[in-house]
DNA sequence: TGTACATCAGTGAACGCGCGTTCACTGATGTAC
DNA sequence: TGTACATCAGTGAACGCGCGTTCACTGATGTAC
């Protein structure tokens, strides 16, 4: 019964391709409205027109459905941030600016794809054969693009011992950034992890405190310790 | 037949008492090894060898379970920072950095008690009556005054207009603290929840990244933007 | 252009499972006199 | 101290629901000659 995955160009693969597509839709909205557990097979089919064991011939099964959504997120995020990061102002510390802004809107737009894509699987997930990791490559590839150029050749590594990152960058490609970018991009990351997600999962709020302030701090803070 | 949460202290009371500690036991058990969404009350009292309807006589549903967890949470987790806040050195930066180290310990010690108090609730789950927020205060006080203490008496606002915090300190009874204590500490408490959360869902361990310089850094940094 | 055949999308029934919650009831434990 | 009664813990059956997934099958769409 396995579902090929198969990649023709007919008519009939053209269809294919959007039903594929219109199944993707659908799971978005509903983690949207349901957070990531509430992603229905069946529920799917229903808002579709047709029953749930049809959807089998699209996907092998609810995970591969899953890891595509997350595969496609992590796409949609480097694209993202390597508009926000190219476009406007040649001054780099305006460049980074942008892209921490653009990083925050992204997630704040669509938080439940956000969550897909930094929150740990859910239980009974297996995310096969498919590295993520590999996925999130562009991503990561334009902040550190972003804060090599601001820091430029600048060898000094921030804390701790240089070797780090040395397995990291060899195993994915990233042998041109030197360990202090690598370590400073990974702290801006951190950094801007922990304030979108306490913003999006309703914590500031909750407090009444609005935290856009500490977004522009994130940028200001990072231009001073250069 | 909604379950009365009186409190006596009569001999069936302590029965009472001791058996909805170990419903909470084995709720966390279960979120441990399931993920947030695997807490279910038929599983609890098959655990306990009774059946699910019993579970009625000592929580009236399973969002109060969930909401008496949190609870519980916040309060082990502002105890932890109490305890590391206040022993050993009288350096304000070496009690910041235990306070920052122990955060770090309780997340990495039992994440799914950390997912609890920082992720959105799941989907359906109503809070009702019970202000978490208001339950969550005293690990902010805690943190609050580890930085107030570090500080001093310093009244500079780090970045944007001075009025932020205003609302927040009235509403929550930090009347006491400077608006760049707050300032400060919201951010720290940012930065290391972006550090906490990406370490315990896999992110740096699936990208070979062991986070640990980046704690330290963090205390560094604050350190030296006094 | 028309016919014969292969391909494939989608259905409906079924399997086995688990969930929260209600209800009427049994049996044990405590309390009052 | 002993008896009568009230309280309460826990059971088992039931309700209604939803889930992912498999299977045999129908009917439409495309392809080859």
């Amino acid at each position: 019964m396995a579902a090929d995955i198969r990649t023709g160009s007919g008519p009939r693969d053209r269809f294919r391709a959007q039903l594929r597509q219109e199944v993707k839709t659908a799971a978005l909205r509903q983690l949207a409205e349901g957070g990531p557990e509430a992603l229905s097979l069946n529920a799917i089919a229903k808002q579709l027109g047709m029953t749930g064991p049809a959807l089998y011939r699209y996907f092998a099964n609810r995970d591969s459905l899953l890891t595509e959504l997350v595969v496609d997120a992590y796409g949609d995020l480097a694209s993202a941030l390597s508009r926000a990061a190219g476009a406007g102002s040649a001054d780099p510390i305006t460049r980074l600016a942008e892209l921490v802004r653009a990083y925050r809107a992204w997630a704040l737009a669509e938080p439940h794809r956000y969550r897909l894509l930094f929150r740990a699987p859910l239980q009974g997930y297996d995310a096969q054969s498919t590295n993520l990791v590999e996925a999130s490559q562009p991503a990561m590839a334009v902040l550190l693009d972003a804060v090599g150029t601001l820091a430029g050749p600048d060898t000094r590594t921030p804390e701790g011992p240089a070797a780090r990152f040395t397995r990291w960058r060899e195993r994915h490609g990233f042998e041109d950034t030197s360990e202090a970018v690598a370590a400073r991009s990974t702290m801006l990351w951190a950094h801007l992890h922990g304030i979108v997600a306490l913003e999006i999962e309703g914590n500031f709020t909750s407090m009444g405190i609005d935290p856009s302030f500490l977004y522009e701090a994130e940028v200001t803070d990072f231009a001073r310790s250069l």
